[in-house]
DNA sequence: GTGAGTGCAAATGCTTTGCAATGGA
DNA sequence: TCCATTGCAAAGCATTTGCACTCAC
């Protein structure tokens, strides 16, 4: 946990104590730092041993009352893993997600899937019910128990990082998929004005691949074994295909044969359809690095759409200049 | 309820006491019978007062511990709708759902969502998790407390029927879709021939739609204020959507000119792909009525290929008698 | 100094368990 | 007869409340 948003949830755990008419405490202090330096799914039993580590005199009820005051202001959130206790987990910061949690050993799993959100938005607008919340729990037996081996707890990592680790993935995955586009096309491309312009995309995106390579490597060195940590973003590799033009389309007979114009436009059309989605994907999610990478995947696409325009100008301009 | 499903249920309930070496008594019978005659999502105390109703002498424990009985042998399911409540519902021939709960008066509207189901699917598979269930709830507030309107119970209808209910309605809207694909298509084609098998679907689509809707009041005539029941499967119209053909694909500029052969083979097409979709639609689904609704929909859609086929060859052997 | 916070103990509410009596198979 | 079942009372358990004392503002 950065110290910076330790601080930030600090302020607004304040804050909001200000709004309320309620004071500061030392124990309150505690507990919050208590909570913010433990990822997981801790019950008040948990939150309360690990308090009583620091301070003995400490009771549980006020560790009961504190974690209500961080749920209420947004920086805890309380779920259920279907052992009848009430447990606790980060919500500052962090996108809704859900779980997937063992019945044997009640480990749980979080993951965040935007097609459940649709669906929810989806059914609560078809009831007129006003939304709150909604919880989707998935329950099972997980590979270690089935297959008695040893288990340790899962989620250890601060569950931002993971989903920003997890956004540039999926950045990756469309930049991937763009490639392999790219390298078709001009493979089959007839046209060499064409040819030459998709092989400048190519490299284009290797160099945009080479940067979220680096971007990952970055947010993974942050923590140890981040990288191991299992998929948190449930993208839905459909959605990224379709953004892909079908080269069928541009087939004629058996061969393809786009000239330097119709390449343009081509790389065009792509550049702006995943700069669209990719835009309107962070949208789905609350203030996060995640979100963030989203966001700057999206401008960079943008930016790349603005350099296709110079070049078609520059086309239309003289065309044996491209 | 109807007898014969409270004798179903009452067999399994037997069958599961035999093999387990339990006993059956008058206490469980009478727990069990009146489980089976309440709709709802009753709570342990509600079953008990209405069993006290009937015999004063009856304790609470038992009525929790015949409660598990019933969960283990499939009769009921335990959910909770967030008040801290265990709560039993239906379980045996009533489809997996899920529920929008309402944080006022603790209502809850059940729905049925394939889709919900699918990513389920998907993400425990991602997970290698060993499936045992999963819970999709939305907490939201409803209509009658946003408005501050009195509030009565929800969901007092048999689940099954309104399952019945709504996949005969799912069936209509399909079958509605393929009307108005019908008519757009006889009033567009420019092909005599075809413009008039096109017109013979057209009349055997309304009489199945007919058909449909005696189905339809006779599931809604079963039951007082059926119809009044809200949406329970909540069903993807873009699936549906997508079985029919793209008219677009058939116009020569801006004129349609399907003969009759082609009118068959669409009309066919069509057909097939509406009785694919129901069969695999209805896997999905546990045995109920409405399962039983998908596959006789799916099987009076193959039926109508083979009609589709036998007017084939007809046209085939001899062109000017169809 | 005022009023919220704390921590103890006690209470609450749902659920389970222990146990002696009961009654099915 | 045997052993599961029943229903009472009692225990468990997570969580909340009452209250006197403490401490932050």
């Amino acid at each position: 946990m950065p110290m910076r948003k330790l601080k930030e949830e600090t302020e607004l755990f304040y804050s909001y104590l200000r709004q309320n008419g309620l004071k500061k405490t030392y124990q309150k202090d505690l507990i919050l730092e208590t909570f913010l330096n433990t990822e997981g799914h801790l019950c008040v039993e948990d939150i309360y041993a690990l308090v009583k580590k620091r301070d003995k005199k400490v009771g549980v009820v006020t560790v009961f009352r504190t974690l209500k005051s961080l749920t209420a202001c947004g920086i805890a959130r309380e779920i259920t893993l279907g052992d009848g206790l009430t447990r606790f987990e980060h919500s500052y910061h962090h996108p809704h997600h859900h779980h997937i949690v063992c019945t044997e050993c009640h480990r749980a799993i979080e993951f965040v899937c935007p097609e459940l959100e649709r669906i929810q938005n989806d059914i609560i607008q078809k009831y007129h019910f006003h939304p709150i919340h909604h919880r989707f729990q998935t329950y099972g037996i997980c590979e270690d128990c089935r297959d008695h081996r040893a288990v340790t707890d899962f989620q250890k990592h601060d569950t931002e990082r993971i989903f920003a680790r997890d956004a540039v993935k999926m950045a990756l995955c469309m930049e991937n998929r763009c490639l392999e586009f790219y390298r078709n096309l001009a493979d089959r491309n007839q046209d060499s004005a064409g040819k030459e312009i998709i092989e400048r995309m190519v490299q284009e995106v290797e160099a945009h691949t080479v940067d979220l390579n680096l971007k990952l490597e970055e947010i993974v060195a942050q923590e140890k074994d981040l990288d191991c940590a299992p998929i948190f973003l449930h993208f839905d590799p459909c959605e990224l295909e379709e953004l892909i033009p079908e080269l069928s389309r541009y087939e004629s007979g058996d061969a393809i044969r786009l000239d330097a114009k119709a390449s343009i436009e081509l790389a065009l059309h792509l550049n702006r359809a995943a700069a669209d989605f990719f835009k309107s994907y962070a949208d789905r999610f609350a203030e996060t690095q995640g979100k963030q990478v989203f966001i700057s995947f999206a401008n960079q696409e943008g930016n790349h759409c603005d350099l296709m325009r110079q070049r078609m100008e520059q086309l239309l301009a003289s065309p044996s200049a491209v």
